[in-house]
DNA sequence: AAGCCCATGTAACTGGTTACATGATTCT
DNA sequence: AGAATCATGTAACCAGTTACATGGGCTT
């Protein structure tokens, strides 16, 4: 259940109301680690609340409430993060693509890996200005910028993709002279 | 819907029983890509038999149905291949954790870092392992090697994690003086 | 004959998505 | 006044997981 996690998590940076929560999601996490809708959120906020691991620290206008983390979501928080990763089966539709590529012919082959080549680039591109927009607007002696890691961790995703296809077409070029191999 | 597609990837390599199918998912697809069970397989092949994507070619003992891609299905597969990704939500748990670090205290993400990447090395060196096998036994003048390919990408991420979790450590590091920012 | 792997299926449940529904506040 | 955004919720549905169930064929 790595939704709940993702809330404690979420909410171990500061308390939120649900809907921030579900911005938050969008904004940050569902690039490449994982997303949820508010339908999901505010359901699972309330048995969470019930489990004691987070509590409503301030109801605001339009019956907003904004929930924080308990020590004991705290703790839970912790015992997850250091506990072994490897339950929850990965759903990536990029690297499935990747493993069906022997399904094309050559042509085909070439072509669509050319797309994933440049659209990877273009993804790049731009992280690496948004992570200059970042720097720009931190001072020198600020303490480690986790913001900062999480798009160091995307920009480096995004440059293995465009390597990777680069280098499969590298490989296909060796092999343009039996075409039906 | 990607489990259509990749049954169909894998039926376009060859014809298979949904038993077969399930193995190939385990050992191949469920690392990074894509998982699933027989009890998702089997009906799925049903339904899309009654799509015409895939048909039966053989029928051997223990009543085990062999199934094949059809034009239609080739060409479904085809244009999934071609769509544009990022329909289906990313769910990676590793990923979501390193967005979560800064929910810990600087020792403990210190030892969490390190953690990750001599995971993320053991995997390196496994795979190393297994591409090196991979090559002995490939003649030369083979084709394009597809499954290596994948293996390729694998080593890549795995590679990419432990020099993230690495260069995390050292950003760390510079803040040693400062414990609490 | 026993044990293992092959082989297929269904049922109950859980997690996640889409659609429906409502209303308050702020901005222009 | 109207539009956009804030804010929360429920219901129906779909995808995926776990558990239950059965039996044939192969090896020792």
């Amino acid at each position: 259940m790595s939704l709940r996690h993702a809330l404690l998590g979420l909410l171990a940076d500061s308390p939120q109301t649900g809907y921030d929560l579900t911005k938050r999601f969008d904004q940050t996490l569902s690039g490449y680690a994982w997303s949820a809708g508010h339908s999901q959120i505010y359901p699972e906020l309330k048995r969470m609340m019930g489990d004691g691991l987070v509590g409503v620290v301030d109801e605001g206008a339009r019956g907003s409430k904004t929930y924080g983390i308990t020590d004991e979501g705290r703790a839970e928080l912790r015992r997850w993060m250091f506990s072994p990763v490897g339950d929850t089966p990965p759903r990536n539709e990029f690297v499935l693509r990747l493993f069906m590529l022997s399904s094309l012919d050559l042509a085909d082959t070439r072509v669509l890996t050319e797309n994933m080549a440049a659209a990877s680039e273009q993804e790049v591109a731009e992280l690496r200005q948004a992570i200059s927009d970042i720097e720009k607007h931190t001072p020198a002696d600020a303490g480690p910028g986790y913001a900062r890691f999480a798009a160091e961790f995307g920009l480096r995703y995004f440059q293995l993709q465009a390597d990777w296809a680069r280098w499969v077409l590298s490989e296909l070029e060796k092999h343009r002279d039996q075409p039906d191999s």
